[in-house]
RNA sequence: GCCCGGGUGGCGGAACGGUAGACGCAGUCGGCUUAAACCCGACGGUCCAAGCGGACGUGGGGGUUCGAAUCCCUCCCCGGGCACCA
């Protein structure tokens, strides 16, 4: 009989089918005594096919969802497609492939690898955004959120991708520019729909407390936040009789305020230098920087420029008159537009000081004379407040401005209101009519949803292509029956993916976006799996939504993701970042047909920690393939020959080496599975199997028992073959079976290599029987030839003996 | 500038304060083979030594400890995030 091969192409399609057939993986609504587990990979965005990222993010769920059902959990582990979007639109643009067809083709790509890669979803709850019947409910929360006043229009300064032709959520510019495209944005006034994230501002910030994330996502959600305690105190211009609140951190150092600075942007720039000699001056620099690009004006080591309006306002403090300029480094967006100066101690002011000549007065006592100073010390120049530690002086001057009337404690962030609209045709229309009688309507939920009208033209011209879609734009007012017009924006792609998780739980409800006790029954994600690409943008506002609906008394959790694992990204062979243009990318469905599922599946857990960017390497993957093919073949060499599901009784010798890995593995993969170091329980296995081919003479139910196991545990991993040895073995489906428990009696040794050391260096290695004494112990140690030359002329100060593992002799 | 991660053989990486380098890749040697591939096995930190063995060794320097890759201080380098946020 020739030697069979292990053949990833006959056993994969096989487990596969059964999968399917029997939709395995299909999870009811229903409870029952196991306890539930909501297992999530971030849903893809369809594009193409699947890349290696994806192919790491699903197996990384896929091995945490077998291994909870195995360990007795109620797993649901659903899959979906973020499916509207820019790309697919673009793409539209060019070929005039309706963006519809290029992406259910794509969905269809991804489908057929998720099959292929043998992930185990419940597909009867698979969703895309992109159809009715899902974005049907989109709308219906954008209603929701109407009603609450969470939902709302207003003109403001937003940024617009001039590439894209659409606004975008702050979110969404990256260091000036597009997310999507890279083009630079630029400012413009506009009338755009927002959500009212702001008011979630301080749960989201609390809320993270409470959920088992990595620490840096959770820092870069509170830096985005940005949550600052200070104070508003009211400058006086008393000239023109208008009062000018600025926010503070720093109400301790308000006697060093010797200047005023307002942001180009502020309304009153103009107005208060009016009439003034500084009238000109001031119209040119405003209409000079409001020309700067958005990269221009943000750069911090810019030098500080400004005008003065001509003006004076009061400090409230000590009455001062101080002068007020406009200046590019404030900025409208923050705080009020207007700042108090204190340039001793603000780097900024004084930077500005210095340019323009302004007085720079020292308010806070440091190690030195240096300024700007911004570190904590005694106040000075302060008047009463003088001698008072500058911690406890910003309450007293608060509570005193308080009395006065003249400011107050205040809270400021930098999270804005999420800018949603787009005008864009690719996304989910906003559900609302605007009629010349009645104004801005809802659309009744009862005529969602708004479907979206097939158009011929995609070009984006600064308003939506659906605006040229008249017979779909004109309708009839909901409440009068007049003539009226649709909403032709449609919603950011972000609004869709921040609520699908909530979809799955009941997907094919049609009277109900979802029924509460459902989505009570399944939330929160017990463990969500994604880039960290999303810890601020889809993070952050699947967080808003779930809080939103949560106000509205629509479910329960507070949080959607009750714990996050953000995996690494896989570079190229190269070591950059995968690309087309630097030729380095590696398709996964090149490795799939070459080695098989299970060793590409494989191979992107075992490259590293799974939460670490790791390269690529050819090589690396045959050997987890080699790896698979040993296991495969030992099951193919022991089928028939024993039961490799039980223990052999009473093992002795080579037997009893084996039984006692296959205990070790046991152990080993189970603590690893539960920290997510999949690379290090890949490891174990490989060290059984390492060892079982070290002992070719050792009894056949030994080593069908220590195979079983191995095709056990590698089952979460390689899924296939996994299965597929365990039933050679076993004659049983290993998914039916609850995942091995280690028998602690294997576990125990009987002798085991005591570590000599002395002064802590190992001198010698000698056996001893485990739980011996710890003087036996010394003794061995003390006896041992190797530690014998070295404490040989010295005096022995103390021994330190750790039990069942090492002595170290210290010696003078 | 601030805030997070990291820095261990030729490479990816492993290591509750207790044998540094598990596992894998690459390499060398041996077996199988007419031969090659596959496969099986052995050896691989550096330096000195024929060998026994010894010295050194986890980015640099210092400290705590019987004992430090691991804890503390300090500096250097790499990656990421934020960055005129008052």
């Amino acid at each position: 009989m020739s030697v069979r091969r292990y053949e990833p192409s006959h056993i994969e399609p096989k487990w596969q089918e059964v999968w399917e057939r029997e939709r395995t993986w299909e999870v009811t609504n229903q409870p029952d005594d196991r306890e539930k587990s909501y297992i999530l990979e971030m849903l893809p965005y369809p594009s193409g096919e699947p890349h290696i990222g994806h192919l790491k993010n699903y197996a990384l769920g896929d091995a945490i969802a077998h291994f909870h059902r195995r360990i007795g959990q109620r797993v649901m582990h659903p899959m979906g497609y973020d499916a509207f979007g820019l790309p697919a639109e673009n793409n539209a643009i060019k070929t005039g492939v309706h963006p519809r067809e290029a992406t259910d083709k794509s969905i269809a790509a991804y489908r057929h690898w998720f099959h292929r890669w043998g992930i185990s979803i419940d597909w009867s709850r698979e969703l895309g955004t992109h159809e009715p019947s899902y974005y049907r409910w989109t709308q219906w929360i954008f209603l929701k959120l109407l009603e609450r006043g969470l939902a709302y229009r207003k003109e403001a300064a937003v940024k617009w991708c001039p590439y894209d032709q659409t606004v975008l959520a702050n979110e969404q510019v990256i260091d000036g520019r597009c997310e999507r495209c890279g083009h630079e944005v630029e400012l413009r006034q506009l009338e755009q729909w927002f959500f009212r994230i702001t008011d979630y501002a301080d749960a989201l910030l609390e809320g993270l407390n409470d959920i088992e994330w990595p620490e840096h996502v959770k820092t870069m959600q509170r830096n985005w936040i940005g949550r600052s305690e200070g104070a508003e105190v009211i400058f006086r211009c008393e000239e023109l009789g208008i009062d000018y609140p600025v926010f503070t951190t720093r109400p301790d150092t308000l006697f060093g305020a010797t200047f005023f600075v307002l942001a180009p942007e502020h309304p009153d720039v103009l107005k208060l230098a009016r009439d003034t000699d500084h009238e000109d001056q001031v119209e040119e620099y405003i209409n000079r920087s409001l020309g700067e690009s958005l990269e221009e004006r943000s750069a911090a080591d810019k030098p500080k420029t400004g005008v003065p309006l001509g003006r004076t306002v009061t400090n409230p403090m000590n009455g001062e008159q101080i002068p007020v300029f406009v200046s590019d480094y404030v900025l409208m967006e923050y705080g009020t537009g207007a700042i108090m100066a204190v340039p001793g101690h603000d780097e900024r002011d004084y930077a500005f000081a210095r340019v323009h000549d302004l007085e720079i007065r020292q308010v806070i006592a440091g190690p030195d004379d240096e300024l700007p100073y911004t570190g904590n010390g005694p106040l000075v120049n302060s008047g009463p407040f003088d001698g008072m530690p500058n911690r406890e002086a910003m309450a007293a001057i608060v509570d005193w401005l308080d009395r006065e009337g003249k400011g107050h404690a205040s809270v400021s962030y930098k999270l804005r209101d999420w800018l949603i609209s787009r005008q864009r045709y690719w996304g989910c229309p906003i559900p609302v009519i605007y009629c010349p009688e009645c104004g801005m309507l809802p659309v009744p939920e009862e005529d969602l949803p708004v479907t979206l009208p097939d158009v011929e033209d995609y070009q984006p011209r600064g308003r939506s292509p659906l605006a040229t879609a008249e017979d779909w734009v004109n309708t009839t007012c909901p409440s009068c029956g007049e003539k009226a017009h649709r909403e032709t924006d449609t919603m950011d792609t972000f609004v869709d993916s921040s609520w699908y998780f909530l979809r799955y739980c009941d997907a094919r409800n049609d009277q109900a976006a979802w029924d509460r006790s459902v989505v009570d029954g399944w939330m929160p994600v017990d463990q969500y799996i994604g880039g960290v690409e999303h810890a601020i943008l889809h993070l952050m506002y699947a967080r808003f939504f779930v809080k939103a609906l949560a106000d509205m008394e629509l479910l329960s959790t507070q949080e959607p993701f009750k714990a996050l694992f953000t995996q690494g990204m896989i570079l190229g062979p190269d070591g950059h970042k995968m690309s087309s243009s630097k030729g380095n990318v590696v398709a996964p469905s090149r490795i799939v047909e070459r080695y098989g599922a299970d060793a590409a599946r494989c191979y992107v857990l075992f490259m590293g920690p799974a939460d670490q960017d790791a390269a690529w390497s050819d090589t690396g993957v045959e050997g987890v393939h080699r790896f698979l093919a040993r296991l495969w073949r030992l099951g193919d060499e022991l089928a028939g020959t024993a039961d490799g599901g039980e223990t052999p009784r009473e093992p002795e010798g080579d037997d009893l080496v084996l039984v006692r890995k296959a205990n070790w593995a046991i152990e080993k993969v189970t603590t690893d599975m539960g920290r997510f170091s999949f690379n290090t329980a890949i490891s174990a296995i490989m060290e059984l199997i390492n060892e079982i081919y070290r002992h070719p003479g050792a009894d056949p139910q030994a080593r069908a028992f220590a195979t079983a196991t191995a095709g056990s545990l590698v089952f979460p991993f390689a899924p296939h073959l996994g299965a597929e040895v365990y039933e050679q073995l076993t004659g049983r489906r290993v998914w039916e079976d609850s995942w091995p428990g280690a028998d602690s009696e294997m576990l125990q040794v009987d002798t085991f290599e005591l570590v000599c050391q002395v002064n802590g260096k190992v001198r010698d290695r000698v056996s001893a029987p485990s739980g011996a004494p710890r003087e036996e112990l010394e003794q061995l140690c003390l006896a041992a030839r190797g530690v014998q030359t070295h404490i040989d002329g010295h005096e022995v100060a103390k021994v330190v003996v750790v039990p069942d593992k090492l002595v170290n002799v210290v010696v003078r």
